[in-house]
DNA sequence: CCTTATTTTCATTTCATTTTGAATTGAATT
DNA sequence: AATTCAATTCAAAATGAAATGAAAATAAGG
């Protein structure tokens, strides 16, 4: 099949695969992930066609193992999919066009677990608090009760923040 | 002034609050901030009286450039207040009892300038489609405005969590 | 099987961030 | 004016997370 796309119309689609990639690598690593992994998706959002591996890492300049670690980590949060064509060799990736995986897996996997912890420990902590004696014990009662309750409410809320965002 | 607490009350009083500042370190970390922030915050939030300084290298192991650096920053962003006590010569800190301020500034100093950066830069982007053939033009487009409804979203929504954590 | 194309693994490197602590500053004290 | 001490500064060191790329593993075709 002849290739109809006049080159600088091709030129500046990769400018926006790659203004896109960068965009979203932000946005991973405000989110606290490696930004190879905003780069990986953001590329894909914008891409009409699946693309390999091999074209990934040509097209943002990232070592291959980036890009396979990257890939499969986005397949695991459900934030791409891979398919296999009949009689092809490599493995194309699509990205799913709902940003919800990409701010769940980050609520999900790293807010809420981490929250859960510490709140944990503050727990466990609240009962050491007999051994220690009266006069700062009731002051510090309400301290590490107010640390409970901020945990609390963080826990309660969080959820409704990815489902307002994931719709 | 004799000393009334007994030793092993004092040895559990420093333990919850190295546990605290610990605890807290994970947070500040969680938020992208330096642990050593939260470390000076959490041992701050339980200790019934202000610490200089020096009290707060000593009790974290931490270096003074730290302390000094982590104090400034946390002064800055009102979550401790500086106290000086006529006549003494040492700044003496002590924590407020909000944790909003933490929030708040994560969320006001971190997310929404980024996130609304980002806005801008997929703004820009979608003027660049005109420029790209017409048949994957299309497409595109419903994706860009997919990614442009998610930061409005997303803009429109983080105020309220401040306003609900920060209570 | 054997070859070739693709992907994964992982020891090493790179790099940005954080921490350190010696030197400096400056205010209070003598 | 000299001394003392808390606090700050900042260049250098340490840390740790992410990226690299060569080597190993896997899969497909002949």
């Amino acid at each position: 099949m002849a290739n109809t796309t006049p080159p600088e119309a091709k030129a500046s689609l990769l400018t926006i695969q790659q203004e896109m990639a960068s965009i979203f690598a932000e946005i991973a690593d405000l989110f606290g992930n490696p930004s190879s992994l905003g780069s990986i998706y953001g590329l894909l959002f914008v891409s009409p066609e699946p693309l390999s591996m091999e074209e990934i890492v040509e097209r943002l300049g990232i070592s291959v193992g980036t890009a396979s670690q990257g890939l499969r980590r986005l397949v695991d949060m459900q934030a791409i999919t891979p398919r296999k064509e009949d009689g092809e060799r490599v493995t194309r990736y699509e990205a799913k066009l709902e940003l919800r995986p990409f701010v769940a897996m980050f609520l999900e996997q790293q807010l809420l677990p981490k929250i859960g912890h510490s709140a944990e420990r503050i727990e466990t902590l609240k009962q050491k608090l007999s051994s220690i004696p009266k006069d700062s014990r009731d002051e510090l009662g309400i301290r590490m009760e107010r640390a409970s309750k901020w945990h609390r409410r963080a826990k309660t809320f969080l959820p409704l923040v990815r489902k307002f965002l994931g719709g």
